[in-house]
DNA sequence: TATCTTAATTGACTTACATCAATGATATTG
DNA sequence: CAATATCATTGATGTAAGTCAATTAAGATA
C-alpha cells in the first residue's frame, strides 16, 4: 500500500507495521493535470500532498498582481500552504501542476487523528520540518549573500532532478529576479 | 524551577509534572555580557539556548568577510546553529549578546534522551519548527515583494520589542541592506 | 566634564538589476 | 505543415540601492 510513501517515512523513523498502516489508511490519492490547480487562495485548506510522480509549483500573487513562487515539488516532496492548513485558515497560495501529477493528500483533522493515535509522526513531522526549516535558512542567507549568478548555479546544483522540468521563467520568480536578467546570466556562464 | 521557561512549554504543550521535570532537570543556566560570544564559527555545537533575559543576534560572515544576521532573541526565544545542532557539525553561525543575557542551555544529548523518556517534547519542538518555519517562509516573500522601506516598516511591526534594543546597523544587516540605505529610508519615513 | 570611540547621517558617484520594447526560438493546435 | 501562441533572448534606458568618503551625533571611558 503506498510503497512510496512508505519508503519515504522510513528514510525518518521506523514505525510498526500498524503504524505505517495508521497512516497510510487514511491516504487518498489525488491527480492534476499539468497548468491544473490543486489549490487556490481564498479557498480552505484541508490537506497537505506528498508527490508520487510529477512536479509542481506553490506561488503566492501579491497585491500589485506579481507572483512569487514560494516552492516547487517533485517526486517525494510535500507540497501545500503549510501556514494555511496549520492554522487552519483560507490558503493565501496557488499550487499549480507544472507536469501532470499524480498525489496523496491526508487531511488536517485525519493528521490530528494520528498524532493522538501514533505519536512517532510527531517526530516524522518534526524531522521534516528541521530539514524545511534548514533549508529555507540557506534560501534566506543565499538571497543575502550571493548575487544572481552564484544563486542560479547554487540552484541548479541544489535541484539537478527540478531545474530541467521547470521553465526559466518560473526559476527567475524563485531566485527573484526577471527572466532578461537570467536569461542573461545564463549567457554569462556559458562563455 | 525555571518559571519562565515552563510557562513558554505550557503555552505549546500541557506536559505533567514529572514531564516538566524531566525537561528543566537537565537545563543549566549560562550568562553573557553584551558583546561577548555564546557561539563562534567552527567550536562544535552542543546546546540550544533559551533566552531568559537579554537580546542576541546570530549571524553568518561570508568568504568575504560580509556579516549577515540570522536571527534576533529576546526573552522566550530559543536561539542556536539549528543547522549545526541538528547534524552535530561545527558551528557556521556567530551568536553574540547585544544585551547582557541570561540562558538557559540543553544539551543534544540531553534532548535525544528527553524524546525518549517524553515524547510529548516531540510536539513541542514540532510546534516550535512549525512557528520558526512560518516566520521564515513570511521573511522570503517579504524579501521578494516588498521594497526596502515597506520591510522596515514591517520588521517594526513585527518585532516591536526589538526594534529599540538594537542597533540600526544591526536592522539594515538583518534586512540586508546597508546602513547609510537604511538612513535614507528612514527619513524619508519621518516626512 | 572633556576625550575618545563608535554609530548615524549626508553627499557624490557607481552598479546590478528592473523595465520596456523588439526579435528569435519553441511548442502547441487546427 | 502552417498558423499561433508562448517562452527565451537581446538591446536601450531607468532606478533603487551599493560604495566610498566626509561630517555630525551619540555613547563610552578616563
Amino acid at each position: 500500500m503506498y510503497p512510496t510513501i512508505a519508503k519515504h517515512i522510513n528514510n525518518f523513523i521506523s514505525p510498526s507495521q500498524d503504524e505505517l498502516k495508521v497512516f497510510t489508511d487514511v491516504l487518498t490519492q489525488v491527480s492534476v493535470s499539468k497548468g491544473q490547480f490543486l489549490l487556490k487562495s481564498g479557498t480552505n485548506v484541508k490537506h497537505q500532498y506528498f508527490v508520487v510522480k510529477g512536479c509542481l509549483k506553490a506561488y503566492y500573487l501579491d497585491d500589485k498582481g506579481n507572483s512569487h513562487i514560494i516552492q516547487f515539488a517533485v517526486e517525494n516532496w510535500w507540497i501545500g500552504d503549510f501556514e494555511a492548513f496549520f492554522n487552519q485558515a483560507p490558503a493565501k497560495l496557488y499550487i499549480e501542476a507544472i507536469e501532470d501529477a499524480q498525489l496523496l493528500s491526508i487531511s488536517y483533522a485525519n493528521l490530528q487523528n494520528i498524532y493522538a493515535q501514533a505519536p512517532i509522526y510527531e517526530r516524522y513531522f518534526r524531522l521534516l520540518l528541521t530539514r524545511a526549516f534548514i533549508g529555507q535558512s540557506r534560501r534566506i542567507l543565499s538571497s543575502q549573500e550571493k548575487n544572481t549568478k552564484e544563486r542560479y548555479l547554487e540552484f541548479c546544483a541544489s535541484y539537478p532532478l527540478i531545474e530541467d522540468r521547470v521553465p526559466n521563467y518560473d526559476i527567475a520568480n524563485y531566485l527573484g529576479v526577471t527572466p532578461e536578467n537570467l536569461s542573461r546570466v545564463r549567457r554569462s556562464i556559458k562563455s
